[in-house]
DNA sequence: CTAGACATGTTACTCTATCACATTTCTCTT
DNA sequence: AAGAGAAATGTGATAGAGTAACATGTCTAG
């Protein structure tokens, strides 16, 4: 892999952007939305979403790890991945499962179908809106009278940069 | 996980179908596929499709690993991850992340965007036509600038057998 | 204030996947 | 037909991802 992690720009976004705003934002509106579900976000789910929006980009649920033991929280496994697994159901982060990596959601509560774009040179991620990438998925269900409730969608590609200037041609 | 095993008709496709000839069916096609874009389809990487094919369902790599060592392969995880690897890059076989397994093609060379629906009350998993999702996919990833060259879209709910009979509430 | 539910910490382990290297087989060119 | 280079296979070792099970602690409702 290369590394994301020193090119925050390229990440989880294709746009530049103010990151410490749109990450407390962000982290605001989930807090809301956990308590609008009831759901108890705890010190250690806190923490979790925090380090998921800080670093802006889909991690490893053991990069997640490390960061929380370093925080003084527990440093085995289970504690990231209980973590991970409630924002997920909670709608509050998102599994990209091609990556074996988590992300935050961009925008807790509203009913949204995400759809996620990797680049194959530079790594970003991208949570595209997808309803009707969704609406299509279940009506193409709908004709095997299948009914989806959750749904992964997971593009491998080239993001405009990559797109643009350096190909993987011979440069 | 239940056993999907014991119950193959209940794998790849919701309808009853004869497995036989249409695996016996498939496999052909593959073989013409591969020799069409020069792919050689040695051995192993027959047996392991015809592997898929006979289970018709979707198998982990180390449960082909374990038929393929049976039939006098080798025995060590990478010439099943080879295997399959090379089965798909060459799209006569599907990887399906949310169960970290591999599915046999069930339509090879025509140039398809496969959708997999995965019931999570028996396992069955159906790969149904998404042209139309692959296209909403393209569009929305077009509209960031994202040139989508590969798509993982799986569903997880519930298989028309499950939802009409038995659901997983209180029966 | 106590019982039950929920959350956390820890140990241990299983399953999934890849790296690195030796050896063989195929294919293309001369 | 011979030989070089590429492709494929076999094998050992190991890295990475994820879960089971159980003990402990904490919150909350009656």
């Amino acid at each position: 892999m290369s590394s994301p992690e020193t090119d925050p720009d390229a990440t989880l976004a294709f746009a530049r952007h103010d990151h410490a705003h749109c990450a407390c934002d962000t982290l605001a509106r989930a807090e809301a939305e956990a308590a609008r579900r009831g759901a108890r976000l705890t010190p250690v789910r806190k923490r979790t979403l925090e380090i998921l929006l800080e670093a802006h980009r889909a991690m490893g649920a053991y990069e997640v790890l490390d960061r929380l033991a370093a925080d003084g929280f527990g440093n085995q496994p289970p504690v990231a991945y209980r973590a991970l697994e409630f924002l997920v159901e909670n709608g509050l982060a998102h599994r990209v499962r091609r990556l074996n990596a988590f992300a935050a959601c961009m925008h807790p509560g509203e009913d949204h179908a995400p759809v996620f774009l990797i680049c194959r040179v530079c790594d970003a991620v991208a949570e595209a809106p997808g309803a009707a990438v969704r609406a299509a998925l279940d009506q193409a269900a709908a004709d095997l009278g299948f009914a989806v409730e959750r749904a992964n969608i997971e593009a491998l590609g080239l993001c405009p940069a990559c797109a643009g200037g350096a190909d993987d041609a011979t440069v």
